[in-house]
RNA sequence: GGAGAGGUGGCUGAGUGGUUGAAAGCGGCGGUCUCGAAAACCGUUAUGGGGGCAACUCCAUCCAGGGUUCGAAUCCCUGCUUCUCCGCCA
């Protein structure tokens, strides 16, 4: 969530950098007016609290010595309802101005491209070549159908569409290339995690998921838990509600998750095969940093995660989103794409995202800082996360980019020690 | 799922209605002492929100949310959670 403090101090600033996100900016004037009603009745309470605790410690001296002090409780009686009344005022007003503040975007960072759509988003590294087949390419669903490693139809018997099915090599590859994800990361200094995949809701609003995307999460109504649509959710919250140290940050961690999501109103669109899927797998880095170097440590979150593809020799762009196309929690971010020669196109594989202090606002995950002078403040840290990868679009790419002429897939030299085959 | 006992500051742990935002100890930080260190001693050590240029000051917070009361860490209700025992179970 926004600073409300920024709207209240600056909002110039906070329109100007909405704008560039093409949202509707009527509701910041909306909030600047529930917001000053608010410090209006915070006062009044505030007063009235400060009235009523001192004439009950009158109270109690006049009782300790004996004396009648009947007028001054029924007088109290009264400051007392009126708190109260105060006091639910503040709390219908608190939740106006969540239920506002909620659905705003984060402010996107200086010197962002700008532009409306993801049309606009500005290519920034290409790595790799394309390769000339002497054949026609197969895509990912015939070669895997015909190998019989991947098993759409089946999942979508067990599940629905979207649930794929992996099986024999199939599996062995995918659960290689995620052991080979999180070996490399750990080298880099991540912390590996394996964290719960149901969250409940505290855990997803401090992820900045829910109110704004309950529609697209899978949800356990009887216990109101959440399937996690990355562990970006689950990692966050291991810090929620905790103040870190200074010498701890950067504080780095990797995990694999399933990751689900419902993609609610996004039917028909890029849906067969691996393309998009309602359940797929993960490796995902998360970052928390102090503000000073947050963009700096992005970078290296963005090479950490470009090493994989390397490593795998997978033809990869980075594309640095333009304003109108960073996510909600986002002040940047970075995609990185694989090509598919079966698709003649870029299929995003990663999303590297400096989020600042938009979750940690919310999460209550702050640090403290030693000031020049010796004092310490404590401040928000910053949340990087980023795909380091997920593997179902990776693995349309590794699929098509491996393949022979007859049909068969060539492991990367990188995952043989993993998968313990060399040819699918 | 059943029975019982708990959840207090970074940690241990006192506190059952009135200067308790909270004793004491440990830890942390600063200082005295020392060539230096340890020990000892002294001081300091929560978070959020108002107000103030500032010194500072006010409000809230003892798992969370309600309630009783002039006044709640302390009493009542609900939820969450931890531990022990039983049941079920990978």
């Amino acid at each position: 969530m926004l600073d409300i403090k920024l709207i209240r101090d600056n909002p110039a600033l906070v329109l100007e950098k909405l704008k560039l996100r093409n949202e509707d900016t009527a509701v910041i004037g909306k909030i600047q007016e529930i917001d000053s009603k608010r410090l209006d009745v915070i006062k009044k309470a505030d007063a009235l609290k400060e009235l009523r605790n001192k004439v009950s410690d009158e109270i109690a001296v006049m009782k300790k010595d004996k004396q009648d002090a009947s007028e001054r409780i029924a007088e109290m009686k009264k400051v007392s309802d009126e708190v109260k009344q105060l006091d639910v005022e503040l709390r219908d007003i608190e939740t106006e101005v969540e239920k506002l503040l909620y659905y705003i975007p984060a402010l996107p960072a200086d010197g962002i491209p700008y532009g409306k759509s993801a049309d606009e988003n500005v290519e920034r590294i290409v790595w790799g070549e394309k390769k000339n087949f002497d054949f026609k390419v197969k895509d990912h669903i015939e070669l895997s159908k015909k190998l019989d490693i991947l098993d759409f139809e089946r999942g979508a018997k067990i599940s629905g569409s979207g649930f794929p099915l992996y099986k024999g090599k199939g599996a062995g590859i995918e659960r290689a290339l995620i052991n080979f994800m999180l070996d490399t990361h750990i080298t880099k200094g991540y912390r590996e995690v394996m964290p719960p995949i149901l969250v409940n809701r505290a855990s997803m609003e401090a992820a900045e998921k829910v109110p704004k995307f309950e529609d697209d999460m899978y949800r356990i109504n009887e216990d109101d838990l959440f399937a996690i649509p990355t562990a970006e959710v689950p990692i966050i919250n291991i810090h929620r509600d905790e103040i870190l140290k200074e010498e701890e940050l950067p504080m780095k961690y990797c995990g694999f998750t399933n990751c689900f999501r419902r993609e609610a109103g996004s039917y028909g669109k890029d849906t067969k095969g691996f393309l998009r899927v309602h359940q797929f797998n993960k490796v995902e880095l998360v970052n928390f940093c102090t503000p000073e170097t947050s963009y700096d440590e992005m970078e290296k979150m963005l090479v950490d995660a470009c090493a994989i593809l390397q490593a795998l020799k997978i033809h990869y762009r980075v594309i640095e989103l333009c304003t109108g196309d960073i996510g909600f929690s986002a002040s940047k971010c970075y995609d990185i794409e694989v090509w598919s020669y079966a698709e003649n196109k870029w299929l995003e594989a990663s999303s590297v995202s400096n989020c600042t202090d938009f979750q940690s606002r919310r999460a209550k995950i702050r640090y403290k800082k030693t000031l020049e002078n010796g004092k310490t403040k404590t401040e928000l840290v910053h949340i990087l996360n980023g795909s380091g990868l997920a593997t179902s679009r990776l693995m349309v790419a590794m699929l098509e980019a491996n393949q022979t002429k007859e049909g068969n897939i060539i492991v990367p030299e990188v995952l043989r020690k993993y998968t313990g085959f060399d040819i699918i």
